[in-house]
DNA sequence: ATGTCGATCGCTGATCGA
């Protein structure tokens, strides 16, 4: 099986681009991030005319996430359970100053005499996707960028990757020993995986990597470290100041595999060839070729 | 550290997020 992760920032302006990568390459499995459209306007027919199945969470303007397949994708979930459904009342201020377009439910009206009444809200941010593809579980992720350390929504990060972590360990791979996270992560787990010189914050501070760590050490490992790679490869490069020319980049496009499946990793790459054309996307694809039959 | 993108609202530019 072949399975790719491209954070495509527009499905729309990159569709005829992933068609022609589709073409080239013919992954399996191809993760999808950043498609900014809603489910209505998601490409079907082009895309099942390349000769994938889709499953997609789309949103308007933000985020939104799919999984391509050669067959079709099975037990489709979306969002993490327990955080995207079962939101308190202490993160609505959080969701509702998470940008344009996360507007929380209206609130009823305080109730009589001013008590604090607990609310369910639910979390809009379409982030993760999961199925089941010729026995694998495949697990689709756009994590958080959180702007900034310390800002709110930092804090958003750092409680998403906590429930990502927690969901993986308890529920999805005792359910699912056989199990792929794959996506863009956001951060940057080592020094080796930024520019030399990168001087920011963001994707690369301790308590970032440090949940990195957690999640890898909940049974997962990242398997573009499981093979010898070419010094400063990176999946993410700014637009401005020429970033892709200089390689001033990060990797932070992942593709995570369970211990059950380590020993089936035959190669994990990154395809710089998109990142080159007329109106890139900022990230490229990452490609892993594991050694699991398609009809498993 | 930010020179670029992409999307929105709604006008042809300002604003936001990354």
């Amino acid at each position: 099986m072949k399975i790719a992760t491209w954070n495509v920032n527009s499905l729309k302006v990159r569709l005829y681009q992933l068609l022609d990568w589709l073409d080239a390459n013919r992954p399996d499995v191809l993760c999808l991030q950043e498609l900014k459209m809603e489910d209505k306007a998601f490409p079907e027919a082009e895309i099942r005319a390349a000769g994938y199945y889709a499953a997609y969470s789309g949103q308007k303007t933000y985020n939104g996430v799919a999984i391509l397949a050669s067959s079709p994708p099975e037990n489709v979930t979306c969002g993490i359970p327990g955080f995207n459904d079962v939101s308190i009342h202490a993160r609505n201020r959080a969701t509702t100053t998470l940008g344009r377009g996360y507007v929380s439910p209206k609130r009823d009206s305080p109730p009589e005499g001013g008590g604090f009444k607990p609310e369910l809200v639910f979390d809009e941010q379409k982030r993760l996707i999961a199925a089941t593809v010729g026995g694998l579980r495949i697990v689709c992720g756009y994590f958080p960028n959180g702007q900034t350390p310390g800002s709110e929504k930092f804090a958003y990060k750092m409680a998403w990757l906590d429930a990502l972590t927690r969901w993986l360990s308890t529920e999805a791979l005792p359910a699912h020993p056989n199990l792929v996270l794959a996506g863009d992560f956001n951060i940057a787990p080592e020094a080796a995986d930024t520019h030399p010189e990168w001087k920011g914050e963001i994707l690369v501070s301790p308590p970032e990597r440090a949940a990195f760590r957690a999640l890898v050490e909940c049974g997962l490992i990242d398997s573009f470290r499981l093979f010898e790679q070419p010094e400063q490869s990176y999946t993410w490069w700014d637009y401005r100041m020429g970033s892709f020319r200089r390689n001033f980049g990060m990797r932070i496009d992942h593709i995570l595999v369970s211990s059950a499946l380590r020993n089936l990793c035959r190669a994990c790459t990154v395809d710089k060839t998109p990142r080159k054309l007329e109106r890139p996307s900022d990230h490229t694809p990452v490609v892993l070729e594991l050694d699991w039959p398609h009809n498993h």
